[in-house]
DNA sequence: GCGGAATCACCCAATTTGCGTGATTCCGCA
DNA sequence: TGCGGAATCACGCAAATTGGGTGATTCCGC
């Protein structure tokens, strides 16, 4: 990007008092400039090659096709443009569908109207704006369960098992005997009350958040 | 926490310099209280219950043991305690190391000094403070390969056997044939170039990051 | 109408898996 | 000093899963 050049940028959001705060907000600061606005999805996608956005605000309860599918096509259509979610939601459901969609950064409306213009700048420059909230709940699902019933050496077999690895590759990595690697998976079945490789992990993934 | 509580803090940090900096900036703040400095994790972990803590700041790259086991430990010690790592190093496999650890936050140490508050606030107020570079790792391991060789459905597939179910199981839930499914994996296997599930899942997670 | 995508079919051999029922060693803690 | 948990290894057995091969059909978009 040259340093004089404006950021182009496209706001989707239904609510039209909010789309035309923001555009305000936007438009009246030097360096950024709202080259969309458009209350669906569908209006958007079918302006996106003309107004060829950089960074796309988005609001995901939308009528009509949701947010969520309108984040995928965006990052097909055009893989370069950032796409921030802002949202009155935070349901960790949500969220990650959103973040795997292709969506780069998440706030929640509650936010101050300035974060808004931190975020683009934020964002076109390799960051990920998020609302801390937000953050915890992407931070929280790396932390694996504090609280496990499983010894160490058990975390261990079953993420190995969660990886696709059958017993003898599991024995071999760990330098254990297939046998060893049977006996801890039996144990950790026991626990976790389960009768199967599905099972146990969506019982370990689950515990998790 | 009540209203006129200090918030604890403690300072895991080996140069002496930044360390001290930490201190006095935290320690001029209203509300906020340094309750320990130390240079190693060894030291930390001995005081540990008689600082108590809230918050811990922690360096990463510390002599003797590592920071990522200092953070396992604190947290095993005192679950509650929330533990925001202060880095120079943004590299992605520390990062996740350090979040899987029980770390909820990531800061990285060419950040404002004012920040540095505010992230201990956010903290105990159950946010996740983050470089936003930091953030943008972690938001990029979610977001899965746009570009990648498989079809939708191949990917829905290979999603399902990532979560270690059978052939079986993934044909009911998709509501096809096990045949169906198993000619999707074999395709699957082809445009990945792999032989085994294992392998297929481990390429499928790794053209992500 | 060609090709890709998605669907289904059958054969085969090797491996994997889940379960039962054991045993041994080591280590920490009471 | 002994108990229990953790980690290690062993054998048998039946059912299920897996990977590979070689087909076919339908549907849709270009």
């Amino acid at each position: 990007m040259s340093i004089n050049s404006l950021i182009r940028i496209v706001i989707v959001e239904d609510d039209k008092l909010i789309r035309e705060g923001f555009s305000l907000l936007i438009s009246s600061t030097y360096g950024y400039r709202v080259v969309g606005s458009y209350a669906s999805c569908e209006e958007a996608l079918r302006q996106l090659e003309e107004d060829q956005p950089e960074v796309v605000l988005m609001d995901i309860e939308l009528p009509g096709m949701g947010g969520i599918a309108c984040i995928e096509k965006i990052k097909k259509a055009r893989p370069g443009t950032n796409v921030i979610v802002v949202s009155v939601y935070d349901q960790p459901g949500l969220v990650f569908e959103a973040l795997c969609a292709g969506a780069g950064g998440y706030l929640t409306k509650n936010m101050q109207p300035a974060r808004l213009l931190e975020a683009i700048r934020d964002i076109q420059e390799g960051g990920a704006p998020m609302s801390t909230s937000i953050a915890r709940m992407v931070v929280q699902s790396f932390q694996k369960n504090r609280n496990s019933p499983l010894t160490a050496r058990e975390t261990e077999v079953l993420e190995h098992l969660a990886r696709g690895k059958s017993y003898s590759s599991i024995a071999s990595e760990l330098f254990i005997d297939k046998e060893t690697v049977r006996t801890h998976i039996k144990n950790i079945y026991f626990k976790l009350e389960v009768h199967s490789k599905a099972e146990a992990i969506e019982k370990a993934l689950r515990v998790t958040s």
